[in-house]
DNA sequence: AGGAGTTTGTGAACGTGCGAACAAACTCGG
DNA sequence: CCGAGTTTGTTCGCACGTTCACAAACTCCT
């Protein structure tokens, strides 16, 4: 059972689980229904069940899941019971949140190197890691045999730094760099990108004051000059039907 | 047209098309085809231009898009023309880095207030904002007509924190907490989950290597409780959210 | 003007994911 | 031991997303 492929839009949801039933063993549950797991994970019971059962016959009918248990499945699936060396380049901002961040030191994932390609702030310690120059990355990963690298670097020199590191042997990149990277065949990359995920929520949100609730005067003014803005800046636009102009909305 | 529901995969998908063809206009390019705007985006051309499609017909056949007017469109759609005040709770490393953060003070959304609940911080000043009291959230949403907030905090604070914003109107929450929140019908979130997309990683990077197997489910239930030891002395790690796929197919 | 070349927009086929419903399997009380 | 109640694992229908393939529409060259 373990060999079977496992659909992405389940793996993608393990992390979640397990972290619900972290929640639960340090709130001393030892067992719970598909049902709990499912509403504390935020997802549908139906969907909770078809996910574990990718992985296993985990539960016990009438019962439910022993929450140790489950938790150790879910965690040697995902490969956490195994140590990830990692190695974040790029100390800016963001990179030092990073690297002060608690999911990234604990469970099964290590920061053993902080590179940063500005020299400025090399010799730095930050989070008990002296920062190093980007040249030692080759050393680095061949040290601690480094298979996952995060990348927190300005858009600028983020293409740079993956083709680096794949030529290193890295096979997993974490991108919080605001811009596509390209990578041969085989390498898997992740983006993290913050403007999107806002991009997305104004999207919605614009759907939502568009329906029945007005805006609020203060935004609404803001509006016109915005698109103002916009439109200098963006709007070279000559030609181009008139017909579905930005008129229709609301 | 404008007036149709987008997909859910699409509105995903159209902040990366938009950073792309802002990546085209600083260059110089005025014009570009599906080809190569799929692959500046890093997907196929077949779906950028069923994606597109539900916004309008904006290109032009034998010719391809305009990148300053398609760019527009974009904006527009995604509600980039209007000004979103933005309201940041929790000022540890994680709202450092996001208050400094370059993508969130351009482009349409604009930090009004960092808010922290620990005393300690307040006063101080971060990228140009002064810390306040989390008990300022109303005062500071009523002034702005915030109705985007995110919360930064540890995962112990943010469902209040979450249900304070919604108290006070807020009805999109980016959530970089290490947990899942509970809201009302009505009301978005999108989590931002650094360790889980870590863990994504792993797993295929445990697919990739061939996979050491786990241990025999006889010691497997005793393992977990040390393993959940150590966890337990280390803080939570973080959250992510629904959605986009990787650059990199695999 | 007309044909050759190019590129968009879309219809259709295919695969994936989701939710409801249900049989199988377990516990518990008597 | 048996029946009632509970919960998992799975099957099925449906909706959504992705990719292929091609007609429509445009430009360019002669």
């Amino acid at each position: 059972m373990s060999g079977a492929r496992i659909p992405e839009a389940t793996v993608a949801r393990l992390p979640v689980y397990l972290r619900a039933l972290n929640a639960m063993h340090e709130a001393g549950t030892t067992t719970c229904s598909s049902l709990e797991l499912a509403q504390a994970a935020g997802v549908n019971s139906a969907k909770l069940r078809k996910d574990l059962s990718h992985l296993g016959s985990y539960g016990t009918r009438g019962v439910g899941y022993d929450v140790g248990y489950l938790r150790y499945q879910i965690a040697r699936e995902i490969g956490l019971t195994q140590d990830w060396p990692v190695v974040v380049v790029g100390i800016g901002n963001l990179g030092h949140a990073l690297a002060n961040y608690s999911g990234f030191s604990s469970r099964g994932f290590r920061t053993v190197a902080l590179l940063d390609g500005d020299g400025t702030r090399l010799g730095e310690h930050v989070a008990g890691l002296r920062i190093r120059g980007f040249d030692d990355l080759d050393e680095v990963v061949a040290e601690h045999g480094v298979v996952i690298g995060v990348i927190a670097t300005p858009a600028s020199g983020a293409q740079e730094v993956a083709d680096r590191m794949v030529a290193t042997g890295i096979r997993s990149i974490l991108n919080f760099a605001p811009t596509i990277l390209t990578v041969p065949e085989g390498v898997d990359v992740r983006r993290v990108d913050l403007s999107s995920e806002l991009q997305i929520l104004a999207y919605h949100e614009q759907r939502k004051s568009g329906g029945e609730r007005g805006l609020p005067a203060s935004v609404a003014h803001e509006l016109a000059e915005a698109v103002d803005d916009v439109a200098a800046v963006a709007a070279p636009s000559t030609e181009q039907t008139a017909g579905q102009a930005a008129g229709a909305r609301r």
